[in-house]
RNA sequence: GCGACCGUAGUCUAGUGGUUAGGAUACCACCCUGCCACGGUGGUGGCCCGGGUUCAAAUCCCGGCGGUCGCACCA
């Protein structure tokens, strides 16, 4: 569906908008989410904690943003978020001073290059603006990451954190020393990370304030073949774009590790568990890809990475970057503090490897609703709504009276009272007329629509509107938390009823 | 950061020097209403911010902020 489809009902329906829109001076990047937005988002969030955190029994923690300099000298980010960057005097365009004196010289400038060093070769390669020609301001570092100074007088310099892992790696020692069962182990964090991107774009796509939620898995590299569930999954098709070829192929998970495609069983496993979880949230098969990244695309610490892609009319969406990480991270944090932090199993110590699934809560939110989002015409009319999985829907179902008079809407408030009993998440409106009301639900997603008229009035019974179709069954009262529940949990299809 | 274009109610939009700034839709109130954005009456709400030019600026100029596209960037 055209993005501006989708801007256009988000802005309308108050699911997201810039932050501190009133003032003129407001930052780019950051993006406040109103009342049914905010609902679509925790349930995307709640919903990857049960069939990711709690169906897979991993830790879940909530890390704080502001993290010591200390550990991001440990984790490189002081090194390689710092990009060398010049400017021209003359139409201050920007560019990464090592990559042009890379063009000039045809040879591959190391990352650990010092400033110092860099306009030294500037100077002596007398490289000038290559778009103008004009002179070149001497090269500074430009750092992704936003610095906070903490105490009372401002002396200990901090970071917000540029990527939600890093807790999880400070927490590791003391999540595995209590923990009982030992390598694998999955630590899990949903949150907020921070990065001063030089042009923030596209809404949600890229954003200052990003919402990630991570799961690294610490195992024992020996073991990456000896994974308990493996045998669920053996057959189970991922869609692969490998390097190497052309087309997506879908290959299953036990293929996918006899053939080396991933580096082991832990891998197909992790790959499969996260496909299958955006098919669930109503992501089409099709649209679905991993991507696999050479050795230039990937991050330098990364030994495989797969980019977890959907298919929208911006083209191929990253959602998901899947690193094998290998020891990098513990190995440095543990190099920094000067604390073991090794794993032992059988008398055997040993630096545990990661595998990480780092997923971006915004980019899905924009990619659930991108995918969702449905326009049919209807004689002259057009009607929108979004066809979101119940899962995700803002609320479940809405309870209307047909008219508002004549007993209908106390009528209607009993059901209603009686399905927030159960625990329904329901919405409750009686203003306006029966179709602009359906009309509403649908264009935020509400999966069903409890109608009261006359003949409830007579023998209980009301009807049961589905969104998709707009087709509607008879049912009565008693039976609706039975028939409702069923309905949300996939025991019964609509059809069925 | 660069370049081009752009910024008028919640949303979409008319207005290119003097308008009570117009419309659509949404929203609110009342009436009507036996199932898909019904109809009627009434109503609330707007020129991104700052400076300049001018007797007069939503309109022209400069700057800022923001947006779209392209480039660059995105360990």
């Amino acid at each position: 569906m055209p993005r501006d489809e989708l801007q256009n009902l988000a802005f309308r329906r108050q699911l997201f908008f810039p932050t501190a829109e009133i003032y003129a001076s407001k930052p780019a990047g950051f993006w406040e989410f109103g009342p049914i937005g905010v609902r679509i988002r925790n349930n995307i969030i709640n919903f990857w904690r049960k069939e990711l955190v709690e169906k897979e029994r991993l830790l879940e923690i909530k890390g704080s943003v502001i993290l010591p300099k200390e550990v991001f000298e440990a984790s490189g980010h002081l090194r390689s978020f710092n990009d060398p960057v010049v400017q021209c005097k003359k139409c201050h365009a920007l560019f990464r001073a090592d990559k042009l004196v890379e063009e000039k010289i045809a040879k591959h400038i190391p990352e650990s290059k010092s400033i110092e060093e860099l306009n030294a070769l500037l100077a002596e390669h007398k490289i000038r603006c290559p778009k103008c020609k004009g002179e070149l301001s001497e090269a500074r570092l430009f750092n992704m990451m936003m610095r906070v100074l903490i105490g009372a007088t401002q002396n200990q310099e901090c970071f917000l954190r540029p990527e939600t892992c890093q807790n999880i790696f400070l927490d590791f020692p003391r999540l595995y020393k209590a923990s009982r069962e030992g390598l694998p182990l999955g630590i899990a964090q949903a949150g907020s990370s921070f990065r001063n991107e030089i042009a923030p774009k596209q809404t949600l796509l890229r954003e200052r304030e990003l919402g990630q939620m991570e799961i690294e898995i610490f195992f024992n590299p020996d073991k990456i073949n000896e994974i308990r569930n493996f045998s669920e999954i053996a057959n189970y098709k991922l869609r692969l774009q490998r390097l190497d070829r052309g087309a997506i192929e879908e290959i299953s998970c036990e293929q996918a590790v006899k053939q080396r495609v991933v580096s082991g069983k832990l891998i197909a496993y992790w790959l499969a568990r996260l496909q299958q979880f955006y098919e669930k949230c109503g992501i089409a098969l099709e649209k679905i890809r991993f991507r696999e990244l050479s050795s230039e695309e990937r991050a330098f610490y990364a030994k495989e990475t797969w980019d977890f892609e959907v298919l929208t009319d911006l083209g191929w969406i990253e959602l998901v970057a899947c690193n094998y990480r290998t020891d990098y991270d513990l190995k440095g944090h543990s190099k920094g503090s000067k604390k073991d932090l090794s794993a032992k199993e059988e008398g055997k110590a040993f630096i545990p490897h990661v595998f990480e699934l780092s997923a971006g809560i915004d980019r899905t939110f924009y990619v659930v609703l991108d995918q969702a989002i449905r326009k049919e015409k209807r004689g002259k009319d057009e009607r929108l709504y979004l066809a979101l999985v119940p899962q995700l829907a803002p609320y479940f179902v809405a309870v209307f009276p047909l008219v508002n008079k004549n007993g209908l809407p106390e009528k209607a408030k009993q059901v209603f009272d009686l399905l927030e009993d159960y625990k329904f998440s329901c919405l409750y409106d009686k203003k306006g007329s029966i179709g602009r009301r359906y009309a509403r639900v649908d264009e935020i997603g509400v999966p069903y629509a409890i109608t009261i008229d006359y003949d409830t009035m007579q023998d209980d019974t009301v009807t049961i509107r589905e969104r998709d179709t707009m087709a509607q069954k008879r049912a009565k009262i008693a039976e609706l938390p039975e028939i409702l529940w069923k309905l949300s949990v996939g025991k019964l299809s609509f059809a069925e009823l």
